[in-house]
DNA sequence: AATGAATGAGAATTCATTCAT
DNA sequence: GATGAATGAATTCTCATTCAT
């Protein structure tokens, strides 16, 4: 391995680090959604990741972060991804609302990440800051997409004159019930994801 | 105290049997409540409700029952207090939907239920008892009271006719989302129950 | 009832209480012997002897006594029945050992109290007035009964002049041994108590 | 170090773990012998094997566990250095029956495995297992063991000939006792061994 | 006297965390 | 860095004993 390799690019040893954190990161949302965290063990966390008891602790110093930065880990790169503010004056409120929505739906709720909703909705009075992280860099952040959206919407009419505040919330709301539903009672009534995604935007849509 | 008096009304010691017994449910309600049931103590629970460790267990064989005889002590009585499905033809869907998610929304949100609806979502996997419970208790009579009305609504001309099953899906998980929010999200931002009220009115409600 | 009656035997009240002392007494060896001492729980003594927790301590201080007083009331009625240390002239030796263990093994290891036996010995380190008790008055006795009887049989030629001591031991010892096996391996090969008992008078009686 | 010597001894790791094992056997006989299964404190095992109550938790799964790993691992010794079945001709019968008897006083009633016997036949009805592990594998073999020598010592006129199995069982029931006498009254009544050793041939010995 | 509800000390077991190898 | 053995605080649950009714 050469020198000039190394500093271009991270070293394997930085590579291999970085790789068994992402594992950890991994099987820690499996456990966790599995049991919650309270009932999680280290040590499954551990197994699940190919690694021992005590490397957990070389990468997270408690339970806690472990979950914390879990968490976080996990959420950083949806949110990065998330189509962005940008009014393009080319798209209709219409497009540009089940764009989102789309991407809501596909991006949190059919996917791991639809776990880690849960979790804070279940562990969130044990961890305030998790709470306050989860409402600033996921929901306060779709709510205002949302609201930019209709606010747009109902400009140019396409949208009926509701409360925009309601007819936001009524969206997020929608879609955090549908994820807990998926959770908890789907195998008493399974939910159809397509049909809810039309009601939601129904739901804002002006009447023709 | 002649025998009649006796079968009439419990004994002194009955009475205070189910006067701890009652105490110990919300003991245990608040607590779960706080903390969630893995992390509850059992130590809690008793000083919560006034009590000793041992006593406890004369009342609850085990943690987990204490947890479920909880949910399902404190669901019984708004159960039986629902609105009944009595379709009453004087009465327009619009009232009638009125009234009922105020019933929801007041026996439901705004009362130490909501927190069992949250300990339900939470703690349901684990719990599968349970959650069939609530889904089965709860839930599908809310749906089905929902879609009466729906159906009553579209049938006279109240409301648009769309899927009255996304409808009610829709009104639903409304309620739980708000549920959810006013517990781990409310403090960043509040919910407006009265707003969310209307709109779930005027989700269903025809445009005129 | 008759005051007469009251002072000339015991009262209603006295037998009642004789009555159910001598239930605890009964209740306390079955579930003494299923179990142990330490597994034996006061309320189960209790319900088996149809009676409520707090009455077992009206007539026993403590488990400890409830286990002692059990001890020795089983036995006590046994040790006055036990055929004297007479000797009979005109009885011979082998006659006598006989008579003696035919009583052992017919009063000791076929009844309940075989049972009490194997408490002892389970139990007897941590009741070192039982295991004092029991071999004053149980095993001290019984040997010397025998010893009586063998040294009848020595003198008159009936038996070998083996150790005295040792063939004493050698008796009592299997009849303590017999007693342990029919409660631990019998199942795995069940004991002739008859064939045992020809073996012990055998193993004292001189051949002709 | 080598990869040959590797195989050849354990690692240093595995040999304390070894050693450690040992330990908590020692210490869970010593303890489970002085007061019996059930009064038996996990943390006296720990304490008494120099460990933290957690400890014992790594090598047995519960105290039943530890209580039968122990028992297995204190007899295994003794099977495997039992005298074998071979039926040597130039030996008398005697002879062999002294030998084995010499065995059984010395290898089980005179060492800690004497405990073990009065172990299993206090807890033995709690544990099945346990019972039918001693009966097999020390019981059984010990009665098959002395039943070949004594039938040799018939064919040969060295012994008498009583029921084969009668006496067998005499021989066997006399150890039992003994091992049981000497825990639990020889402080009343100390037992002499060679005495009993003694007796134990004569019973079998042919009167000459 | 009898009951059985209440107590709380005590014991088994778990598991996050540490640290020697 | 990685491991996994060891720790011991914490928690659930039990049950002998007490005492108001």
């Amino acid at each position: 391995m050469s020198e000039v390799a190394e500093v271009a690019s991270p070293s394997r040893r930085e590579q291999q680090k970085e790789a068994k954190r992402l594992a950890l990161v991994d099987a820690a949302l499996a456990v966790f959604s599995r049991v919650g965290f309270a009932a999680a063990k280290i040590d499954d966390v551990a197994e699940e990741a190919g690694v021992s008891k005590g490397t957990v602790y070389l990468y997270f110093d408690s339970k806690e972060q472990l979950f914390e930065g879990m968490v976080k880990a996990k959420m950083l790169p949806m949110l990065n991804n998330a189509p962005g503010l940008v009014i393009d004056p080319d798209q209709s409120a219409t497009d540009r609302l089940k764009q989102h929505l789309r991407f809501f739906y596909t991006k949190v709720l059919d996917s791991d990440r639809r776990q880690i909703m849960r979790l804070i909705m279940s562990e969130g009075p044990n961890f305030p800051d998790l709470a306050e992280f989860y409402y600033t860099n996921v929901l306060s952040r779709g709510q205002a997409m949302i609201n930019a959206i209709i606010q747009q919407g109902i400009e140019n009419g396409e949208f009926r004159n509701m409360s925009g505040h309601g007819l936001m919330h009524n969206v997020v709301a929608g879609a955090l019930a549908v994820g807990m539903w998926k959770q908890v009672f789907d195998r008493f009534q399974p939910i159809d994801l397509d049909a809810y995604y039309e009601i939601g935007r129904a739901s804002c849509r002006e009447r023709v």
